[in-house]
DNA sequence: TGTTGGATCAACT
DNA sequence: GTTGATCCAACAC
């Protein structure tokens, strides 16, 4: 079934676990797009340096300081999106980053959004419990390991934090 | 108005 | 292990 709202309004930390083995769901004009997300990472409001609502509320970045359910995608390296799924409360900035999904070719965010045609364009801001853009439990409960994030080594001792969670049966999410 | 560097990936050596 | 592709937001003038 369809994730409620309420799912993404729990701590950041719970939800990145909580999503793993769960199935994200891109309905296109003419296509569906799902997969089993394998890989995320959480980022955490004002006092994870690696988080963008770390500097402020920017332009880019206010997708985080809104409610929980909601996509945040941004443009990075000139080339790729990511996709995140904001959390938490109304005010608190901090959202999911899908960094993998059980599909051909989508082990890695920049991949997984042009797999599944995701962009910062079409779907910043989207409702995660429209018809659009969703998550969906199907039962599957994985086991669960954690690990430093990626890509985040300017962040300082925050980057030390074990906030990467995989699925312990995918041999290599994304990284090794 | 100009500069800079990033939550990446793939193709090299 | 290193590098090129390629662009936008943030910040410094």
């Amino acid at each position: 079934m369809k994730l409620k709202r309420s799912f993404y309004l729990r701590p950041t930390l719970e939800v990145a676990r909580d999503l793993l083995g769960k199935y994200l769901v891109h309905q296109t004009a003419d296509k569906i797009y799902e997969g089993k997300i394998i890989e995320t990472e959480a980022y955490v409001g004002p006092e994870d340096l690696a988080c963008h609502a770390a500097r402020g509320r920017t332009k880019r970045n206010e997708m985080m300081f809104g409610k929980g359910g909601f996509a945040y995608v941004y443009f990075i390296y000139g080339m790729y999106y990511c996709l995140n799924l904001t959390t938490e409360k109304e005010g608190f900035p901090a959202a999911v980053l899908i960094r993998a999904l059980d599909y051909p070719k989508a082990h890695g965010p920049g991949r997984l959004c042009r797999e599944f045609k995701i962009t910062r364009e079409a779907h910043n801001g989207l409702d995660l419990t429209g018809n659009v853009l969703w998550v969906e439990d199907r039962g599957e409960k994985p086991e669960i390991q954690s690990g430093k994030r990626i890509g985040v080594a300017y962040a300082g001792h925050c980057a030390d934090w074990p906030w990467r969670f995989f699925v312990s049966d995918v041999a290599r999410p994304s990284r090794p």
